[in-house]
DNA sequence: TAGGCCATCTGGTCCT
DNA sequence: AGGACCAGATGGCCTA
């Protein structure tokens, strides 16, 4: 797999790529937890919010906005069980006896001081909360009275009676708890997109039977890219530099390395291309290091890894 | 089983 | 007040 594309050894992320080299059939479809029904953990499917390609996101938008109106209508996770999520979905959408998943212990306590006004809501039947519109702006949701706070105003035989000052308090204070969440997923699924956009454009092994990068080996490989692609034009700015001069003439090379620029390897010692061109003072593409450099690696050295080490 | 990686929730901080 | 950003915590899946 690694003799497919040299790229990861060469640009020092070998060591971050070590587990992701394996067939995607070991991988199973994606990555994304499968969720044991026990599992009450809510989990928004990226694949959900976002489809794979851009073209075809009108099913993964149906699940995902039916994810976050719910969510966004403070809706109990087992109510959250809809014809539109996927099964495992499904599963996961709160199994414990308080219908909320253990690990939101604070919307626990809400969803347990709000049982009785949400209980016989129809999530299915969108009351109180018109249709998401846009996937990308779930603060429709949050916001505009898209949440059944109007329980008093559900005519007779409702709980308005018995509501509180406080209790309203407490379901607004989990509305914005719940708006605060689906904005801080869509932000992480922005940043994972991005990242996905990354991945497409710096070199390795685009193929479905290899692993996708991990995050940090994607930036760290995108990274080493372009201070290689930054050393590959400063040889060419030599290169010309030379030719450019009177009496200049191209080494005898062959045409296969004569304009091979890929540079970053230690160039006299892989690359013969500008052996015979004098140097240059190098150029100054030395951009200030980021404030938090713990994942800083030499360029084309074996970095010690970030994390254990794979060998 | 430990470690890596990931998604999500959550509270804090800063900005508009 | 609301939104963006961040980091810590938590829990699940997977691999060595």
């Amino acid at each position: 797999m690694m003799s497919a594309f040299p790229y990861p050894a060469m640009l020092g992320v070998q060591h971050l790529m070590g587990g992701d080299m394996r067939p995607a059939s070991q991988l199973g479809p994606a990555r994304r937890p499968d969720h044991d029904p026990t599992t009450p953990t809510p989990y928004y499917h990226r694949d959900a919010h976002h489809a794979q390609t851009r073209d075809d996101h009108t099913a993964a938008r149906d699940s995902m906005q039916q994810l976050l109106r719910n969510d966004l209508l403070g809706l109990n996770r087992s109510q959250m069980v809809s014809r539109d999520l996927p099964r495992d979905m499904a599963g996961a959408a709160g199994q414990d006896e308080a219908g909320v998943p253990r690990s939101l212990p604070s919307l626990q306590q809400l969803d347990h001081s709000m049982a009785g006004n949400i209980e016989n809501q129809d999530p299915a039947s969108g009351r109180g909360s018109p249709p998401v519109k846009e996937e990308r702006d779930p603060r429709d949701d949050g916001t505009g009275g898209s949440c059944s706070d109007d329980d008093t105003s559900r005519g007779p035989g409702s709980q308005a009676g018995a509501l509180t000052s406080t209790g309203k308090k407490v379901r607004q204070q989990k509305h914005v708890r719940l708006s605060i969440n689906a904005r801080e997923r869509r932000r992480m699924h922005d940043l994972n997109d991005a990242l996905d956009e990354l991945r497409s454009v710096i070199p390795y092994a685009h193929s479905p039977s290899v692993r996708k990068l991990s995050k940090i080996a994607t930036l760290l490989l995108a990274k080493n890219f372009i201070l290689m692609q930054s050393n590959a034009i400063e040889e060419l700015r030599r290169v010309v530099t030379y030719l450019n001069q009177p009496g200049a003439h191209l080494p005898h090379l062959p045409p296969s390395v004569a304009f091979d620029t890929g540079t970053g390897l230690g160039t006299e010692a892989v690359l013969p291309t500008t052996a015979g061109f004098p140097r240059l003072p190098p150029q100054s593409h030395n951009p200030s290091p980021p404030r938090n450099n713990k994942l800083q690696q030499p360029l084309f050295t074996d970095p010690s890894p970030p994390y254990k080490s794979q060998s």
